[in-house]
This record gives C-alpha cells, sequence and structure tokens, in this order.
DNA sequence: GAATACATATCTGTATACAGCATTGAATAT
DNA sequence: ATATTCAATGCTGTATACAGATATGTATTC
C-alpha cells in the first residue's frame, strides 16, 4: 500500500491529476490495480497532509490553491528556511559543514545540461541538507512537506528564470554557514528565497 | 467519520490510548460503534498527521515520543510562535489588536478557579489567536498540529508550576503588540516560551 | 426555447468476508 | 531452568457487497 501512496502522491504533486479535479475512486482503483479500500486510506492520508480534500457525500478533491494559498506556502517556507539555517548554523558540525560544501562544489552549483526537474531536485536537495543540519527531523519533514506543494510552481519558475540565480545565492548561504556568521547565512538565504519568489510574481 | 477522526484524536491527544499501545482495530470499531473501514480511514489520517505510526503488517501504534522527539517538537513551536507573533505586529488591524487584549484582559490572564486543563486552553487560545492575527491560515494550522501534541506535555507541566508565569508573560507579548514592536514582541515570546521550556525539563 | 420534474445510472460511504501473516502459548529438547 | 519448535488463535490487509446519496440525461410543461 505504501506503493500505492507514493504513486498518487506523485500523481497529485506532479499535477497528473489537476487542482480542483474529482477523483474517480473506481477508475483510479483500476488504474492502479488496487480495490478501493486501500485506494481511500491512501486518500485519506493525502487529506491529512493537505494534498487533497474530501468533501462529505461527494468524494475526494485534488486541491485547488488560489494566489492567497501560494503566498502562504512560500511564507512557510521562508519560516522553516530561516529557522533551519540558523539551527544548522549553530549545531552542524564542521565535518557535516564540509560535507554539504564538497557536495555544493561537486554537483549542487553547475547544472548546465541538466533537465529542469532535475535542477528543481539539485535546488531543493541543498536546501533539504541544510536542513537536516539543523539537527531537527520534524523541521525537515515539515520543509518537504511544503516543497512537495509548491514543486510545480518552482518547476515553471524555473523554467522561465533560466536557472541562474540560485548559484550565487547557493554559494553566500554556504560561506556564511562555513563562518559560523548566523545573521549572514539568515540573511544570505532569506535574500535567496525572496528573489526567487519575487520572480514568480513577475 | 468526521465524529469517529475527532473521538480517536481525543483519544490519542488526551492520551487515552498510551504512547507505544497497539491499536486493536476489532475493539475500537466496537467500542465506537463503527466498522473496521471507516476506523482505518481514520487511522490513517493520524498517521498522516503524526499521532500514529503504522508498521506494515502489524498495524497502528500509538506514536511514543522520547526526550529527542519533545525537544523537536517544542523547537517547531518556538519556530512558528516566533514566526507568528512578529507577523502579526505587521499584519494585524488595530481593531483586531483591540479585540485581542479585551478578551486578554476579560478571561485570559486570571485564571483563579479554573481546572488545569482550562487553563492551559486559554493559554493554547492566547497563542493561537495571536497566530490568526499574522494573516497565515497554514502557520495557524501548524501551530494547532503542534499544540495537541505536546498539550498533554503541558498540561502536566502547568499543574506542577501552578500556573503564574503565563500571566505577565502574555501581558508583556500583548504590550509589544500593541506599540507594534516586532523586536520586543518576538523577545516576549521567546522568553515567555523558553521559561515554560525550562521548567519541564526541572 | 428555457426551465422544471423525474427516472436512470453512477458514485460514495460503510459493513462484511476471507486469505495470509504475526503473535502467543504449550510442549519438547538441551 | 532455559531455549526452541510448532500448533492454534487472533489480527491485519484487501476485496467485495450493498444501501443511500448524488449527478446525469430525458421527457414534459410553460
Amino acid at each position: 500500500m505504501n506503493d500505492i501512496y507514493d504513486r498518487m502522491k506523485s500523481m497529485v504533486v506532479g499535477f497528473a491529476l489537476r487542482p480542483g479535479d474529482r477523483l474517480n475512486e473506481s477508475a483510479l482503483s483500476k488504474q492502479l490495480g488496487v480495490s478501493r479500500t486501500p485506494l481511500r486510506e491512501v486518500l485519506n492520508r493525502l487529506v491529512a497532509e493537505g494534498h487533497v480534500e474530501a468533501r462529505p457525500g461527494e468524494g475526494f478533491f485534488c486541491r485547488k490553491l488560489d494566489a492567497q494559498g501560494v503566498h502562504d506556502l512560500y511564507d512557510l517556507r521562508e519560516i522553516l528556511e530561516l529557522a533551519a539555517v540558523g539551527r544548522a548554523c549553530r549545531n552542524a558540525s564542521d565535518e557535516d559543514l564540509r560535507a554539504l560544501e564538497n557536495w555544493l562544489v561537486a554537483e549542487g552549483l553547475d547544472v548546465t545540461g541538466l533537465t529542469v526537474a532535475e535542477a528543481c531536485e539539485r535546488d531543493e536537495t541543498f536546501h533539504v541538507r541544510i536542513a537536516e543540519l539543523s539537527g531537527n527531523p520534524l523541521l525537515v519533514a515539515k520543509l518537504k512537506d511544503v516543497n512537495e506543494k509548491i514543486r510545480y510552481l518552482r518547476w515553471v519558475q524555473m523554467d522561465e528564470s533560466r536557472l541562474k540565480p540560485s548559484k550565487d545565492g547557493h554559494r553566500r548561504v554556504m560561506q556564511s554557514l562555513l563562518a559560523r556568521d548566523e545573521d549572514a547565512a539568515v540573511k544570505a538565504m532569506r535574500d535567496h528565497i525572496t528573489r526567487r519568489f519575487d520572480q514568480i510574481n513577475d
């Protein structure tokens, strides 16, 4: 059933099911090769996660987000990212920071030749790895959750902006982390995130 | 079924089901007067929310939290609360702030004669209302979620500390909000939250 | 032609049935 | 007495069945 969960989630996150769509349980269960019972259990998990909406008597619907909802998600993302980078600055071991820098130099910065989806994943990975250095697994989980809800939007945005600005942003964040300069790290991260969000609103 | 959800959740949150306990579906379904199907749907929602754990092949278990888990929850709570109070300072209308102050003076401060549970609820309400003034409903939802996971602990802690320190803490936060002094509000909230958490660790 | 009422079909929400796995307890061996 | 094997019970995970509600399409009326 975890299998069904993963497939359903990727369908929702990847917009294979469009926002607002009604989810036909019989059709989906046939498509996925299971009965409605485990499918509905999966759908209920997705409801609790905020990916799917359940209207009593009508069934399940793919969650629709308006401009306000998108803004709220980006706001929450900023909260989590800034908290994470600050904590990483305080709590990460020198070794972990070096490992992150090595990864960043080796495969995190240069995204030439990658598909948009791959470049987007690299970016997400860098941010998640910082969150992991915060020492708080809950923070990581919440950030991943937000990421899944805005992934498609970032995918679209990254396509338009040609992947340029993240390179410098990531470098600056990394340098502040290595210098253990918490204020600078938070500021660098805020600039980095804010710039990307402004681009979406253009 | 929302009914079953509420009842199950209150059982978990209120420790009627103890952490680590295996949940017997047949017994629970009889107790709640429904069949296993809707019960399992509810349990899957609680899994997604982090209240219940699902081990494949073994069933559902009440989530067990260790010292680290408690610390992580309080850390996340601080992140959300500080972000919320800062945003409330910037975004709340004068009218909303006055309404909150009126509520605080009328019934938020004086908890004499209340049960511990009631006093605990008043405290939670004050914090949630601030989060609501942030203008971000997602932030409110996440704070409520964390609250549910530490409610029982706060209940125990509040019992021991005799409800004293929150009074001044709330007043200070409220004054900073009214003065639109964001730094002071964040600082007041941090002191208020930190003091309470230190007490738990005694 | 538009709107309403009705009949049909489809879908949701829940109960039940069943196969397979996990756990428990007793019996046996060391 | 402790560890191990095995049988038997109980429980989970999934499929199916069914009742009630909802949506759809047709016929009828103004």
